[in-house]
DNA sequence: ATATGAATTAATCAATTGATTTAATTATTT
DNA sequence: AAATAATTAAATCAATTGATTAATTCATAT
């Protein structure tokens, strides 16, 4: 019989590791080392160090867009929630793990192929949700001829690239940390707002 | 007489793999052989693989903010061409070196101390612009009351995050590569309508 | 209790790493 | 042309790497 705290243990460990420093910046003997293990017991559940690193990576993906999942295909919500809700969600997402966007972010531009060809995040995840459909409905009523992806594209780009350049930012604009997280929690209700003007959403 | 073609070539390998890479992910030997030389000149000439890797950083860094430089304290353009001015100038930029931003992005949240210690961009760099004075007396105007770097850091965000996320915007979406160089394109005059509608600048 | 297989450990492997040394070659100066 | 300095190459260093081995402990079922 299985009970798998060892092997939680190293996972644990290892994602992060993985993504605090990427897969060649971490050693096996470390992660071993954090998860309280000998380092033979990496290779014993795990085989190797990239098939962990897989296994990571792909958790990693799905961990980023776990909660979307639940809002965009909730046909019983309006557009301007379901803005809410994901400018909401994303911003607490990016917020406790910072280094799992970056991370995610690094590793798919080194190798796309990984999403396409491992993941369980499928293709036409977002262009074929109803809140595409529903984006898309708004600006035809509004005549605003843009494909709804730069919509979907703002918010995303709104919301996380703030955080993850926020060491720039701190030093670009000499402010510190509690200062820069209320910048980025008045965000919470203005980029909402902004998404919505760009749709001409009227409340 | 040093004529430093080689120390060229070597700091243009280093920085072409330590961007595509990191620091951990790239070998001192793969520098030496992009670069046609042999390993021990590398060390010869910057002694060893972290100074390199320094030299290489500090210079990303200002290769990021070298054209704002010019555009942001020029007092004697609009505030509505500086915006179209570095949106311009920034997509280009980033679409010429993806792997530079997500680089140095990379590297600043592992290391925030890099920027402060070592990198010439000063504290206050954008904070203290003539750009963002005119930002300030817009939102004045316009009785806007927030930050002006919420718009600086929408004017980022809106413009390098799509291309740095391009391959998952592509598998969410499922566009092929020419669709999706279409959609940065437009991007190039949509997000300066966008930012002006934030900050009611009438054209 | 004993047998069986899973879980764990310590020791060690070959390969690779950044770095150094030593010698040879090339360029510059005298 | 001789002397000196700068540059390049080959060989090799000790340390570290991911991985494996073989022996031991543990848990569970009979």
């Amino acid at each position: 019989m299985e009970h798998d705290s060892t092997e939680l243990k190293i996972k644990e460990a290892a994602r992060k590791l993985f993504q605090e420093k990427g897969f060649e910046g971490v050693r096996t003997r470390e992660i071993a080392e954090m998860a309280g293990i000998n380092s033979a017991l990496l290779h014993y559940y795990f085989r190797s160090k990239e098939k962990l690193f897989r296994i990571i990576m792909n958790e990693s993906i799905q961990e980023m867009f776990a909660f979307l999942q639940q809002i965009i295909n909730e046909p019983s919500t309006s557009l301007s929630h379901k803005i809410d809700e994901i400018v909401n969600g994303y911003l607490n997402v990016v917020l406790a793990t910072p280094n799992l966007v970056l991370f995610v972010l690094n590793e798919l531009y080194a190798n796309p192929k990984l999403l396409i060809k491992e993941s369980k995040i499928p293709s036409k995840f977002l262009s074929d949700s109803y809140f595409s459909r529903q984006i898309m409905e708004q600006l035809e009523a509004q005549s605003i001829a843009i494909s709804p992806l730069h919509i979907v594209m703002n918010m995303i780009s709104l919301t996380v690239m703030p955080v993850i350049a926020a060491p720039l930012a701190k030093h670009l604009y000499n402010i510190e940390d509690d200062n820069f997280r209320q910048l980025i929690e008045q965000r919470r209700t203005l980029i909402p707002l902004w998404i919505k003007e760009m749709l001409q959403i009227e409340e």
